[in-house]
RNA sequence: UCCGGAGUAGCUCAAUGGCAGAGCAAUCGGCUGUUAACCGAUGGGUUGCAGGUUCGAGCCCUGCCUCCGGAGCCA
């Protein structure tokens, strides 16, 4: 009997109808003279019925004797769950079992601990937490991209190999390029000024490598990152710009991935509340926030621990933009505030609910002298960055631009406690596998 | 790299220095509407590794390994 393969999300399209559902087994019910096979396909899963006074004793019991995870064909018809309105199930007629097991599935429908799940990652992933997460994170990949050629802002690639450090080589991999030392690439904001000269707004959206040996919540050795840089932008339209992408980000997800969200259990109410104008306070009054809620040894000149950024964000309910830090904390490439040189043109964005910074951008320095001068200071090599100070002899122009980690963002969105589930196969200090 | 915690059955965890156990998973049986189903039975162990103390070590001591949490740094 051929019959047409339906997705498990589309079934309520066909009640009344005979169809074929493909996945694999979930859980397995028996009572005697019937059996409940749940079956997965990755969007949703559906209980097929089988009742023994209506089908041969061999296709009973074969539905039976599936094992966890055996991938199969059901053949039934689609009704509605006489106990739960609204949930559809199949009435099974027949079932071929395409993918046997070969031995016990690893994963149990009980806890487990986080060394076991990740060691299993690539069977995790079929969990139905998992399978959320993977989508909410699919969901604001396409929401950045939607975000920026909607604004036509030009999407200009970024290189992986990268020759030199733009902010030291400490925290860089570093691998053989035909007998020369290469870096995987840390940022291709860079790059990404030189992009803003040839096509005035442009963005890049790849993987990013950090090699510091972070062991928190919030790092990953591979995450990957979003960074638009706008030409004739300064610190203001680049806040601008921070807050209405976050702003498009979250709105894409709560009217895209409603069930999601309730399957990762979210408090929507929490991210209903993240649209704009955001608070914004200076590096100055963040320190005072601190100095007034438990940090009374907060002085300026300290930079923001996750302690610290989770007692800021606390003081707010939505995202909270702290700009103008000391230049001294931020990188070369940062332009001074013409107010007071001792500040960068800086931003970055802390997620509310303790999730941390998930932005960090400013306006760059585009006077040839003081950036040169700049890299001096940090005493890096001047002769690497020939090209970047290219960019300032020829037409140098005003612009900002930003960094936004997806992984960070996907963790808020969702409320998870952790990146290494946002990002399907995590690269952290010793986990390099599966 | 530093500080703290943990390694016992496939998984999650118990076990006063004195017989190494439970739940889940697996296997077998029972049950006509189950929802991480339920009920009964069975099998399952180099207690992370190496050494030491002791009549006796999963437990105490030393070293090492691995993982977890945090710090620094960052998105």
């Amino acid at each position: 009997m051929s019959l047409p393969h339906v997705w498990i999300n589309t079934l309520k399209d066909h009640v009344g109808a005979e169809v074929e559902v493909r996945g694999w087994r979930n859980h397995l019910r028996s009572s005697g003279k019937l059996h409940f096979l749940e079956v997965r396909d990755g969007t949703g899963v559906v209980q097929s019925v089988f009742f023994k006074g209506g089908l041969s004793p061999e296709i009973f019991e074969r539905a039976g004797g599936v094992p966890q995870e055996a991938s199969v064909a059901v053949r039934g018809t689609v009704s509605q769950n006489p106990k739960q309105p609204g949930v559809f199930e199949l009435q099974a007629k027949e079932i071929d079992v395409i993918g046997v097991p070969v031995g016990e599935y690893p994963i149990s429908p009980k806890e487990h601990g986080v060394e076991f799940l990740m060691d299993n990652r690539h069977l995790w992933l079929r969990s139905s937490r998992q399978n959320a997460i993977l989508k909410v994170r699919a969901t604001i990949v396409r929401a950045v991209r939607d975000f920026f050629d909607g604004r036509d802002f030009t999407l200009v690639d970024a290189p992986i190999f990268t020759p030199n450090a733009c902010e030291g080589t400490s925290t860089l991999f570093s691998t053989d390029y035909h007998g020369d030392k290469a870096y995987l690439t840390q940022s291709g904001q860079l790059y990404m000024e030189a992009a803003a000269a040839a096509v005035g707004k442009a963005y890049c959206f790849g993987p990013t490598f950090r090699a510091e040996k972070s062991k928190t919540r919030r790092h990953l050795a591979e995450f990957w990152m979003v960074e638009p840089e706008v030409a004739f932008m300064d610190l203001e339209g680049d806040m601008k710009l921070a807050e209405d992408f976050l702003s498009f980000i979250v709105a894409r997800v709560l009217e895209s991935r409603k069930e999601e969200m309730k399957i990762l259990e979210r408090d929507t109410t929490k991210l209903e509340k993240v649209v704009g104008p955001f608070p914004r306070i200076t590096y100055h009054e963040a320190i005072e926030i601190l100095q007034q809620n438990g940090h009374p040894e907060a002085k300026v000149g300290d930079d923001f621990g996750g302690d610290e950024e989770t007692v800021i964000s606390n003081k707010f309910d939505r995202p909270v933009i702290v700009h103008r830090y000391p230049m001294d904390l931020k990188a070369f490439y940062f332009k001074r505030d013409p107010n007071d040189p001792s500040l960068a043109l800086n931003m970055d964005v802390l997620a509310p609910e303790g999730y941390g910074e998930i932005i960090g951008g400013g306006q760059r320095e585009d006077d040839l002298a003081k950036l040169e001068a700049a890299i001096d200071v940090h005493k890096l090599p001047r002769e690497a960055f020939g090209w970047y100070l290219d960019l300032r002899r020829y037409g140098s122009f005003p612009h900002a631009g930003f960094g936004l980690g997806i992984e960070r963002t996907v963790a808020w969105t969702c409320g998870l406690h952790h990146v290494r589930e946002t990002i399907p196969f995590a690269r952290m200090l010793n986990r390099l596998s599966p």
